[in-house]
DNA sequence: TAGGACCCTGGAGTGCACTCCAAGCAAGCA
DNA sequence: TGCTTGCTTGGAGTGCACTCCAGGGTCCTA
């Protein structure tokens, strides 16, 4: 049994992916130049290819003239990482998940601990948005009601 | 009528509030060092200095030497900075906050606005984290799969 | 009154995540 | 054939939020 990151083609439970990466090509017509995977993602071609640099990507495939094709499966990963991105996650933790990844199957156990483990901050992170948000909302309905006091101040 | 930021005393509704910051001193002996200071709020003092010079804190109370002193009002602005902190406010915008406070009543409105902004910011932000959750859990459950045919392979 | 811990300042340095640049190659079109 | 547009590279630059440093003053305790 092999256990890869095919899975990752699976978007269609993806709830408010951020720009919406609609048009994609069919499989086998999938060669995205850096242009249009920019368009698709919402990053910059400079940041795609310092993606790429620092080992966030795995080999992007090339035309004959050395240019960038990407497939469907990198637009896949790049969503993926989006995805991370969002959590906060520094992009070397993400570099160590691709390259776990690229290693190949032995490394099973470490990417489940680190998505557990991704999935505990996330967590976390939300219950403090939560908890400045009681905050916000005290503040809000302290000016609220401030605002009401001086406007029945003014009608006096 | 005046619209002040006193209501930042009351801290008793925080959920959830970063390093506890309890042993305060009652007010009217609340004259803090800026290690003290530190230690509450788990900020350094080189960044309580900083945040100072960038216009993020009020003018801070001095010993007659010139040391830092800071008032228990000191330690609720930095609690609720903390908290705007937390959403990923820019200093820049928390500094904006600063000196419409600053200003006096009629930033008022202003006030307001950006604290309502500030919790649709925070809202989209948790909607964002719970879409990455998703992602996350749905990969686990694959890797939490694979684990399970990975061992009943095993003992086959 | 000596020593160590603490505090002050302006300015420089750090780490992160991009972001841009210069110089050059390649493809499509008038 | 020239022009425009898009792509390539290594390396340098940017903006943010700290973080630290040097050189000096202050506080407290023995």
């Amino acid at each position: 049994m092999t256990v890869t990151e095919t899975e990752t083609t699976d978007t269609s439970a993806d709830i408010c992916a951020g720009p919406p990466q609609g048009n994609r090509r069919p499989d086998g017509a999938d060669r995205y130049t850096i242009s249009e995977v920019a368009a698709l993602t919402g990053l910059t071609a400079h940041t795609l290819r310092w993606y790429e640099r620092i080992g966030l990507m795995p080999h992007i495939d090339r035309s004959h003239t050395g240019q960038r094709r990407y497939s469907n499966r990198d637009l896949d990963w790049l969503a993926l990482v989006g995805k991370l991105r969002l959590t906060g996650m520094p992009v070397a933790d993400m570099v160590r998940y691709a390259e776990l990844v690229r290693a190949g199957d032995h490394t099973y156990t470490e990417r489940f601990e680190l998505l557990k483990e991704t999935r505990e901050d996330v967590l976390a992170r939300i219950a403090e948005l939560q908890g400045t948000l009681a905050v916000l909302d005290r503040k809000i309905s302290f000016y609220a009601d401030a605002g009401r006091a001086l406007a029945s101040e003014r009608t006096r």
